[in-house]
DNA sequence: ATTATATATATCATTCTGATATATACACTC
DNA sequence: GAGTGTATATATCAGAATGATATATATAAT
C-alpha cells in the first residue's frame, strides 16, 4: 500500500496533524505498520499540493504552528480507488506482501552460539514483553483523544481480538517448549 | 542485528555463495527476515576484505564464477561477540525491535471502504495463503541441498512449531470472526 | 538547577530495496 | 525450431525510507 493511501486512510478517520499521525503509528498501529516523520511530512505536503487534503494552521504561542490536515472529496475518491486496486492486486497475486523482520527469531535461530543463561534471560524478557502486549490489546479503557477514532473502528476490534489470540498462543507455546532450546542439561 | 552478523551466522551453517544465502531468505527464512542481493553481495565482499570469510571461486562453464564463502575463525569470533552484544542489548531495552509491515492488516483496517464482496474474496485468499504456509511449516520431507543445514538446526524445529501454532490460531480466529467485518446483512 | 519528556515540523546522510544488466542452460509450448 | 519462462549467478544503482539531528518551547520530575 502506498504511503499516500495510508495517510489518506488515517485522515479519513478525522482531521489530524503529521505529529498525530505519527502517534498512531507509535501507538495502536505499532505492531502492524509504521512510517517515519521523514516520510509522513513530505507525503502530507504532496497530498496538499495536489488538493487531496486541505490544511489549517493553528498558530500556537512559541511552538511551531500545528498544521491540521483534512481529507477532501478528491482525497476520499483517490483513497477508495487505491484501496480497491490494492485489494484486487492482492487477490490476483495471492501474496499479501506482509514483511516481517524479527530480531527475536534471528536470536533464536543462532541461539546455539549464545550461552544458556543468556538465552534464558532473553526468553524471560520476551515473555514479559508479550504479556505487556497482551494487556495492551485487551485493555478497553479510555485512550487519548487523537487515538480515539482508530480505537472505535469496527475492524480494529477484529484485529485486536486476533492479536490477543496470537499472543496467547505464542506465550503458551514458549512456556511449554522453551526447554527445547537448551544446549546442556543442568 | 547487523547484516554482517546475520551473513556470518548463515555461513556458520556451512560454506555458501551469495546466491544460496538469498535462497535461504526466500525459502525457510522468508517469514522472519530478508535481505536483498544489493545488501548480501557488498556485505560478503566487505567480510572477505576484513578476513571474516574466505572465498573460493568455482569457475563454471559460461555461468559467472560461483563464489563460495567460508567463515574463518576470526569470523566465528566476531559473530559470537556480536550475538552476545545483541542478546544483552535486547535484554536491557526489553524491546525486541521486531518490525512488521502487514499489508493485510492495513486492508482490514480500511475494510469499510472496500465492498463486502471484495473483502470476502480477500479473506478467502488469505485463508488459502495461510493454509499453504501451514503446510510448508509442517512439511517434514526432503529439501534442496543448500537448505538442508538450516532445516536441521534444533532452533528451527522450535520456530517451525511456533509458526504452525500461530497460523492455526489465526485461521481459527478468522473463520470464527470474519463475519464481524461485514458492513451489510445480505 | 538540571534532566527528561512531550509537542511540533523539517531536513538529510546513510542505508536498503527493487529493478535492471549480463550471460547461459534447460524445460516447455506452439 | 522459435519463443517463453524459469533457474543459476553476480553486480550495480536509482529511488525510497529510515534514523538521527536541528530548532524551539513547556512542563514535570529529580
Amino acid at each position: 500500500m502506498q504511503k499516500e493511501t495510508l495517510c489518506l486512510g488515517l485522515l479519513s478517520l478525522g482531521p489530524r496533524s503529521g505529529y498525530e499521525i505519527k502517534q498512531m503509528f507509535e501507538g495502536p498501529l505499532s505492531d502492524f505498520y509504521s512510517l517515519s516523520f521523514g516520510t509522513i511530512y513530505p507525503t502530507l505536503n504532496n497530498l496538499q499540493a495536489d488538493k487531496y487534503v486541505s490544511c489549517k494552521q493553528h498558530s500556537q504561542s512559541k511552538k511551531p504552528d500545528k498544521k491540521v490536515y483534512t481529507i477532501t472529496k478528491k482525497g476520499m475518491d483517490l483513497m477508495k480507488d487505491n484501496l480497491l486496486g490494492d485489494a484486487s492486486s492482492y487477490i490476483r497475486s495471492g501474496n499479501f506482501g506482509d514483511q516481517i523482520k524479527s530480531e527475536f527469531f534471528l536470536l533464536l535461530l543462532f541461539s546455539k552460539y549464545i550461552p544458556d543463561e543468556t538465552m534464558n534471560t532473553v526468553l524471560n524478557e520476551r515473555v514479559l514483553y508479550l504479556r505487556q502486549k497482551l494487556e495492551q490489546f485487551k485493555y478497553d479503557g479510555p485512550v487519548p483523544g487523537n487515538l480515539d477514532a482508530i480505537r472505535n473502528e469496527k475492524s480494529v476490534s477484529f484485529i485486536r481480538g486476533l492479536a490477543s489470540a496470537l499472543i496467547e498462543t505464542g506465550l503458551n507455546y514458549m512456556e511449554k517448549n522453551r526447554h527445547l532450546l537448551k544446549k546442556k542439561i543442568n
